[in-house]
DNA sequence: TCTCCACAGGAAACGGAGGGGT
DNA sequence: ACCCCTCCGTTTCCTGTGGAGA
């Protein structure tokens, strides 16, 4: 069947793929988020003048814009300041120091991680070992040092967890001869209930919504795309819709309608088909899920793998809802086939609440009453085929005995 | 109305790993 | 060499609790 290069070069699809990499692209113009937009640049306004910013909370699930609109903003405001710098003489000495604190779980963490951004690669602090009072000492000093305005980007900052002195710290800095704004993107909407009172009036001035997009939004943003990336009789109006009807079905997020889309260009390509179609799409949005779920399956640690694989094995035996203690008894089976010691209940307990969290499993409360006591119940959230298939596929999960 | 169960989940502590400064 | 720090997943111990049935 194949002569010659095993290379599909034919373009009949995309004119530029590229613009369907949900990371690395960045469109010229962000639509369907104008309101956020106005409100985000009122709030950093101030600083045009060399004055104080607001701080700022964005909140939203993935693929809702946050990240993306921060990115645009901030270039805008690159912008401007250049601008005013050459118009009027004005020197406002702006640094942006944009920080993804998704590996940093703790306060200390994200303080060494930014002290490391403002410090040059010879000067470098260990992550480990110093007093905190010492961190942040150092922290002010390099903030002082710097001068100007220093806009700090926290993204995913629900990382953080109980200990939010970072957070205190950055909003009361001591620092003499700068000015310090905080933006804090999170994707947990309870976050902000959970920090401190303290940290809570003075971090979060200026609070931004980012909800999930809406199915015709979806559809807007997949058409921009669509113009810019797939050559004209490659997508039609169908083939959109569904796409941005799945997104929105799920989560409401862009990366997943785009991702979808792609996928969906990917499988036309190769089938050396002149348009993308629906049933292109229905088997795009299959492969999508799929690496949805072992990428969460691979974020979990061994004994939370093994905990989901329990749950799955459950589900596919018709035995869910099921309760703590009997997922307990098929935990410890799965824990016997890789040779390892299953962990206590209790510990079990915190990883079967973790799947509940990232949304591969839910939990229902029961109570039964005066002899049955209070307990409850889990389900699998996806499919257990789906979960089972990437248990067999990932090497994530060592199914082989572990050598000693 | 009160009781009582079976578990939920908080608290503390551990231990072995990473790493300081003097 | 010594004593200091944090980190993470864990165990042990224990208190809290919701509501059906007595």
């Amino acid at each position: 069947m194949t002569r010659g290069s095993p290379f599909t070069t034919s373009q009949n699809i995309f004119t530029d793929r590229d613009v369907f990499d949900v990371e690395g692209f960045q469109p010229a113009e962000l639509i369907e988020r104008e309101d956020q937009i106005d409100e985000y640049a009122s709030a950093l306004e101030p600083v045009l003048n060399g004055w104080n910013p607001n701080n700022i909370f964005i909140y939203g699930k993935t693929g809702t814009g946050k990240t993306a609109t921060t990115q645009y903003l901030l270039e805008w405001l690159r912008k401007d300041i250049a601008e005013h710098t050459a118009e009027h003489g004005t020197d406002i000495d702006l640094s942006i120091i944009y920080l993804n604190c998704e590996a940093l779980t703790s306060s200390y963490q994200i303080a060494v991680e930014l002290l490391n951004e403002l410090r040059d690669e010879h000067n470098q602090v260990a992550t480990r070992g110093h007093a905190p009072s010492d961190i942040y000492n150092w922290l002010f000093e390099e903030l002082d040092a710097t001068g100007g305005v220093t806009l700090v980007v926290l993204d995913e900052i629900d990382n953080v967890g109980e200990d939010d002195t970072v957070l205190y710290k950055l909003a009361r800095p001591e620092i003499e001869d700068a000015t310090l704004g905080v933006i804090g993107i999170s994707n947990d909407f309870s976050f902000r209930d959970e920090l401190s009172a303290k940290v809570r009036d003075s971090l979060c001035e200026k609070e931004i919504l980012f909800p999930a997009y809406e199915s015709d939004e979806l559809r807007e943003i997949l058409r921009q795309r669509a113009e810019n990336g797939l050559r004209e009789d490659a997508y039609d109006n169908a083939s959109i819709a569904l796409s941005a009807a799945y997104a929105a079905q799920d989560k409401g997020s862009a990366r997943q309608a785009i991702d979808i889309m792609r996928e969906a260009g990917d499988i036309a390509r190769r089938e050396d088909a002149e348009t993308i179609t629906e049933a292109h799409v229905e088997a795009a949005k299959g492969i999508v899920e799929r690496g949805r779920v072992s990428e969460m399956i691979g974020g979990l640690s061994p004994h939370g793998k093994y905990a989901l694989h329990a749950l799955a094995t459950a589900d596919r035996e018709g035995e869910t809802p099921i309760r703590t203690k009997d997922l307990y008894e098929i935990y410890g089976i799965v824990c016997d086939q890789h040779a390892t010691d299953p962990l206590s209940d209790r510990a079990l307990r915190d990883h079967l609440s973790e799947l509940d969290l990232i949304g591969l499993a839910t939990i229902n409360r029961k109570n039964a009453g005066r002899a049955g006591g209070k307990y409850k119940q889990y389900e699998l959230d996806v499919n257990a085929e789906r979960v089972i298939e990437a248990f067999a596929t990932t090497d994530s999960v060592d199914v082989s005995s572990t050598s000693p």
